[in-house]
DNA sequence: CGTATCCTGACC
DNA sequence: GGTCAGGATACG
């Protein structure tokens, strides 16, 4: 159930468990993962100390002293079991580490669409990886990356080159709370709209980062995320459904509106009149 | 651009 | 039995 914070909190609980650690076994526990991480590669583990777990976005490495690292991506279901090890390993358990102090780090993800591989030295498994909503730099970077999509804005939010770490829930709250209308284009943003935007994605996330469950004001888990037919917490209109780009969108149709005046236009790239 | 795909489990 | 799921990417 991994969206960004709670794939922070996973990192961190990580890095206290293997830092420092030798690993005396690894291996795939589900065909799936075993594309990512083969048994002969998984052998090539072990011995291997972790010297630092770093995480970008949705992404978790665990760098090993030999230059080389452990990169996870938990996608829609994964998470970290943390635990002695003790007979058989947890239930959905789809990759293990056995490390030298006893502790048995266990890859849980039901669906095992999770990925786990090695990477080489020296390559940077974070290249793809767009701006940190929480960097100085995120502002301009953000907006550019927001003129330059015709897409709605919704599905924007959720290229990872738009902004890291930002996903379906998340994107439908930051959404709300700039009272966006989802199906919007991208770049037919404000340039006031695209900057409370920007705020809003710090504000939602840094909520959820605190406050683990109680996030919305209201008590309610989320404002609009998987409450359809419920009231808007703003203005008591029953928040609609729809599906863009294969993934549910939580909006309210009444305070998440076009801009009325388009008097500033987003894009400040002028585009040439189709042929 | 939308859609299919990777997987399994929960729920109607 | 069908639909849906907090992600990312390949494909048409």
């Amino acid at each position: 159930m991994p969206e960004l914070p709670e794939v922070e909190r996973a990192a961190r609980r990580l890095r206290r468990a293997v830092v420092g650690r030798t690993i005396r076994d690894a291996r795939a526990l589900h065909f799936a993962l075993e594309r990512g991480l083969p048994a002969a590669e998984a052998a090539t583990l072990v011995g291997r100390t972790v010297t630092a777990v770093r995480q970008q976005a949705k992404h978790q490495l665990l760098v090993l002293d030999d230059g080389r690292a452990i990169h996870a991506h938990f996608r829609m279901a994964g998470d970290w079991s943390i635990a002695k090890t003790d007979g058989d390993p947890p239930r959905h358990s789809r990759a293990l580490f056995d490390l030298d102090d006893g502790t048995r780090v266990a890859l849980v993800d039901p669906r095992a669409l999770s990925s786990v591989r090695v990477i080489a030295a020296g390559e940077d498994p974070f290249a793809a990886v767009g701006p940190d909503p929480f960097a100085p730099s995120f502002d301009p970077a953000f907006a550019a990356a927001i003129a330059r999509r015709r897409i709605a804005v919704k599905p924007a939010l959720l290229d990872q080159r738009v902004a890291a770490g930002v996903g379906n829930i998340y994107a439908a709250e930051a959404l709300w709370e700039a009272r966006i209308d989802p199906r919007v284009p991208a770049r037919s943003l404000t340039v006031r709209q695209v900057k409370e935007l920007a705020a809003a994605i710090r504000e939602v996330l840094r909520r959820a980062r605190g406050a683990r469950g109680r996030y919305s004001s209201t008590g309610q888990r989320f404002n609009v995320y998987d409450r359809e037919g419920k009231p808007c917490p703003r203005c008591h209109t029953p928040i609609a459904r729809l599906v863009q780009a294969g993934r549910s969108t939580y909006w309210c149709p009444s305070c998440q509106r076009a801009p009325r005046a388009r008097k500033v236009a987003a894009s400040r790239a002028p585009r040439a009149a189709r042929p």
